[in-house]
DNA sequence: TGACAGGTATTTGTTGGACAAATAAACTGG
DNA sequence: CCAGTTTATTTGTCCAACAAATACCTGTCA
């Protein structure tokens, strides 16, 4: 999470371009305008005018807004204030670069820890000897993955399908929405090989954890496990990658 | 998460802009070309002739990458493919638009709830009585904050101050980026004086249930607690907002 | 009077061209 | 070899025009 403290600054930066002033002033008047969900925006000539810019700077200030999902706009019947801000946040992460950042790596990493770590009691009180069953077959299925992305697809199903003990759809979305990016972690620096055995036996050990109910050696196994692609990612600034156990020391799960 | 799920068809269908044809061939092309973070994209022209679009097509595409934030562009360089994903999702989220629609309320307050209920046994055990003493001076200052904005600001910082307690930064970080939904959220539907009564002993019974490591109670309060808003927001779809008790029942706690 | 078909006017979508501003790269003089 | 200057390229903004979509008005007919 390291450069999303700095990000408010850049906006309010001095120096903007045209567009961000167009953007900052369409969102200072639905402010001072009262608007809410459902209200119209002014036409595009309209905010030409009362801007003073032209038409095409007003066009890439709306597209601003259009990605952000607070506006939504028609031929003919203009802008209209939505808030779809969730969904847009979240279609970013359907944006599947070739490669993923160390920082993404570390935020992504970060929540999935949130999510399947930090929850381990009501896993461990949630967890059905059924569910264990499920979870044993579901990682069997990465044995015989033949290419590299069916397995990073079964490897993903795996942690959905623990995930699915928990019975929160909140979670469920997020995994979804977030599984390009998910995906691409997964293979990054892993062979077919690598699943077959590595993750493979990785997950095991979790379902192990699982089932006889060890909290410690859950949170533990699983930690590492999500560290493990750690390796993989550039360090740009020379930041190290941390130790696993180190790293296991310093957040202790008590 | 209602409307995540649509979110993706959407992109999809196949009556399609210019603009979002020339961003889906854009993206196609930073898969084709295998290009990495910190390669460079082809100029704003050679992207025109490239796609056969005009230029201010391209930079209206442009500007949802950069929204989006997989690219960053400077003048006489370019287009360079970065990954601030991360901090362009949560960036939508200082965008606070006057009315906070129903949707992102529940996701809000499902991502809150996901955080500040389920983690409860770590909250429990993490929890000192230095802790408590904390929780209770700054619930304490909720009785004198005068204008409501202030009052706010308050209510937020016990929800932050109690998420300290995981020690886990991610979280922290997640809950400053969202501050000005959840700040709207709170504001919404209550007076200076509700937040001196009602939220002030909302605040007062959970931290009774922590200090008794009271953990149904706990998760009781905090959950009926994180649901209290939901009359204030209107429910377009005419879906009624459930019962506190029932939903308690529905995702139950063992 | 009401409903429906069709035209009209308005608004967004896209295009092409032009100039300004920024700046990386080449150049020049010491 | 270095520092300052010039140059060429690229993005940033603006303007004007036309195409496409569609809300709204209008006239017709039952």
């Amino acid at each position: 999470m390291s450069k999303l403290a700095t990000t408010r600054a850049d906006v309010v930066t001095s120096e903007k371009s045209a567009v961000d002033e167009v953007v900052g002033r369409i969102r200072a008047l639905i402010g001072t305008q009262g608007l809410t969900v459902g209200d119209s925006l002014p036409t595009e000539r309209e905010l030409c005018d009362t801007f003073g810019a032209s038409r095409n700077t007003v066009r890439e200030a709306m597209r601003i807004l259009k990605a952000y999902g607070i506006v939504e706009v028609r031929p003919k019947v203009g802008a209209t204030i939505i808030d779809n801000r969730m969904a847009s946040a979240f279609e970013i992460f359907s944006f599947n670069v070739q490669e993923v950042s160390r920082d993404t790596f570390e935020d992504i990493q970060g929540f999935r820890c949130l999510l399947e770590v930090s929850s381990v009691e009501e896993i461990l009180d949630r967890t059905t000897p059924a569910d264990v069953a499920d979870l044993r077959r579901v990682n069997a299925s990465l044995l015989n993955a033949d290419p590299i992305d069916v397995a990073s697809e079964h490897d993903f199903a795996f942690h959905t399908r623990l995930i699915a003990v928990l019975g929160n759809k909140a979670i469920l979305d997020v995994y979804t929405l977030m599984k390009p990016v998910i995906l691409r972690i997964m293979k990054k620096g892993k062979s077919r090989h690598t699943f077959e055995t590595t993750t493979f036996r990785e997950h095991e050990a979790v379902i192990d954890a699982l089932e006889a109910k060890d909290r410690v050696a859950y949170q533990y196994l699983m930690k590492t496990h999500l560290n493990a692609g750690y390796a993989h990612f550039s360090k740009l600034e020379g930041r190290p990658a941390p130790d696993d156990a180190a790293k296991e020391d310093r957040d202790a799960v008590t």
